[in-house]
RNA sequence: GGCCCUAUCGUCUAGUGGUUAGGACACCAGGUUUUCAUCCUGGAAACAGGAGUUCGAUUCUCCUUAGGGCUGCCA
């Protein structure tokens, strides 16, 4: 392109805290960061927060936490005990007071005392004669007056065609006569979301703007107030929206898709960065898991796909099963605590082991739950578990007293997986796999599927492993 | 309604003016396994439709259709 090699790369995420950390924004942030840091670049936090009816504090907390627990890292920002915290609209009121007051002395914007009844009733008027819905302009000529209750302060439109370059669109071409005198701001003070985001872009130097398509349309907007301030023009990279499986918007009204939602089930960052950075992004070869790093240096906005991409849990799932499966039971282990019961968190040298042997049936951290309680609790099963292959009870029974006679003789400091199977296994041979592992592993678990029951004993340890079978023998007697 | 964006298996996508249109998830079948999971092998599955350009269009152009976004004193 034509940019100077030497121009820092400086982008933003400019998220509106009116609802928890939304998993399309998710997706903006990491593709926001991925291209700062392919760039060595700065990735920048703002908070647009000046619609103060509907922004609330927990929402950006929830936001920032997101992040921070994703590993999106903003590069700068106002101190916030000894870390960057976000910029926040809402201490920008001087900035933007300047610029409205620019605007208004330079005759570029003005003061609009109509009343919502009367824009309403216009409004509708235009609507019904078929006519884009754009403001009169009432107000445009009247002479210079002061604020007053209820007035607000709208920009003059020039009529022209907009036309800029989106990196992953193209040309993209507006006709502002379409668009009308829109409002900019209900007070010098308080700058509506147009204004602010080109005050504030232009302030922070940002180089790129990355974000959803939903604002495709606000960008003629935003490059006019540019230009009537002079503003160089930012680079625009559009990014394709999440959708819903049927394809409608992913919207914020659903909370399932905020994004703690996702890491409270049981998903890991890696496996959620991962998965959203294929959402509209494909790397040049077919590998499917990346790290971060490897991310980083694949990452290019000039393989953005342009299409909507819905929102595929099943995938998502599948991710996150791989990543769970090649983690650290150690990590695992520190990921699970608050997802469990806490009596199981007090043993941790024997969650660690039942971690590492279940971690491969696992597709989200709390499938932990229901995979692991029998180690810490025999489930009350049928009797009718116990039976292979329909074979008779008494024969179940005979070979559940062998097991006992064989483990018995094991002494406790040898109950180990491997050497467990050293001494079972043969047994195996002359009785048969089914008929002698099958009914041991359902003593053992009280389940249809489990781990295998070399391991499981390990983890029970003797006493208990000898007690549970015990029990099997005395429901089958029964 | 107007403006804008988009269109390859069910889903995420690769790809090209001439390919057996590739991969992944999900699905189906088989193998390994005491069970489940993992793993391995195989299978079914797509270029929205119509014109035009061209020797040849999935690929380029136009139209249609469909979907989405925006159209606020929200962001």
């Amino acid at each position: 392109m034509t940019d100077s090699p030497k121009k820092e790369v400086r982008v933003r995420l400019a998220p509106s805290p009116t609802g928890p950390l939304h998993l399309g924004t998710a997706r903006t942030a990491l593709f926001n960061w991925l291209f700062a840091k392919s760039r060595e670049g700065k990735f920048i936090l703002r908070i647009e927060n000046t619609d103060i009816e509907r922004s609330e504090a927990k929402y950006e907390r929830d936001i920032v936490k997101g992040l921070k627990w994703l590993g999106l890292d903003w590069d700068e920002g106002p101190d916030c005990g000894g870390e960057y915290g976000p910029y926040r609209q809402s201490e920008r009121g001087d900035i933007y007071e300047k610029y409205l007051k620019k605007l208004l002395e330079e005759n570029k914007a003005y003061y609009c005392f109509c009343t919502k009844e009367e824009l309403e009733s216009d409004r509708q008027a235009m609507l019904a004669q078929g006519l884009p819905p754009k403001y009169s302009g009432k107000c445009r000529n009247l002479p210079k007056e002061e604020a007053t209750k209820g007035s607000v302060i709208r920009f003059k439109m020039p009529e022209t065609e907009i036309e800029f370059n989106d990196i992953i669109r193209g040309k993209v071409k507006f006709n502002s006569a379409l668009i009308g005198d829109f409002v900019i701001a209900k007070d010098l003070r308080t700058p509506l979301f147009n204004f602010a985001v080109v005050i504030d872009d232009s302030e922070m130097k940002i180089s790129h703007i990355i974000r959803g398509e939903d604002h495709l349309s606000n960008t003629p907007k935003q490059i006019l107030i540019q230009r009537a301030f002079g503003f160089e023009e930012p680079k625009y990279a559009h990014l394709p929206l999440i959708l819903a499986p049927d394809r409608s918007k992913l919207s914020k009204r659903y909370i399932e898709n905020s994004l703690s939602d996702y890491k409270d089930e049981g998903y890991l960052a890696d496996a959620l960065v991962n998965f959203l950075a294929f959402l509209g992004w494909h790397p040049e070869d077919d590998r499917e898991i990346f790290s971060r790093e490897e991310l980083v240096k694949e990452f290019s906005l000039r393989r953005v796909q342009k299409a909507g991409a819905v929102f595929n849990i099943e995938k998502l799932e599948w991710l996150n099963g791989q990543y769970i499966n090649k983690s650290e039971p150690a990590d695992l282990v520190k990921a699970l605590k608050e997802l469990i019961p806490s009596e199981w968190n007090e043993n941790k040298k024997l969650l660690l082991k039942i971690v590492a042997v279940e971690k491969e049936r696992m597709k989200k951290l709390i499938d932990f739950r229901e995979l692991a309680d029998f180690f810490f609790k025999l489930p009350d099963y049928d009797v009718q578990l116990l039976s292979w292959q329909g074979i008779a009870t008494e024969k179940i029974i005979t070979n559940l007293e062998l097991l006992i006679g064989t483990l018995k003789e094991i002494p406790e400091e040898d109950f180990s997986k491997t050497e467990l199977e050293n001494k079972i296994m043969p047994l195996t041979e002359v009785w048969g796999k089914g008929e002698l592992l099958w009914p041991l592993r359902v003593a053992l678990s009280g389940k249809q599927a489990s781990p295998g029951p070399f391991e499981i004993m390990e983890i029970l340890g003797k006493e208990e492993t000898l007690k549970r079978i015990k029990l099997a023998i005395k429901k089958l007697s029964d």
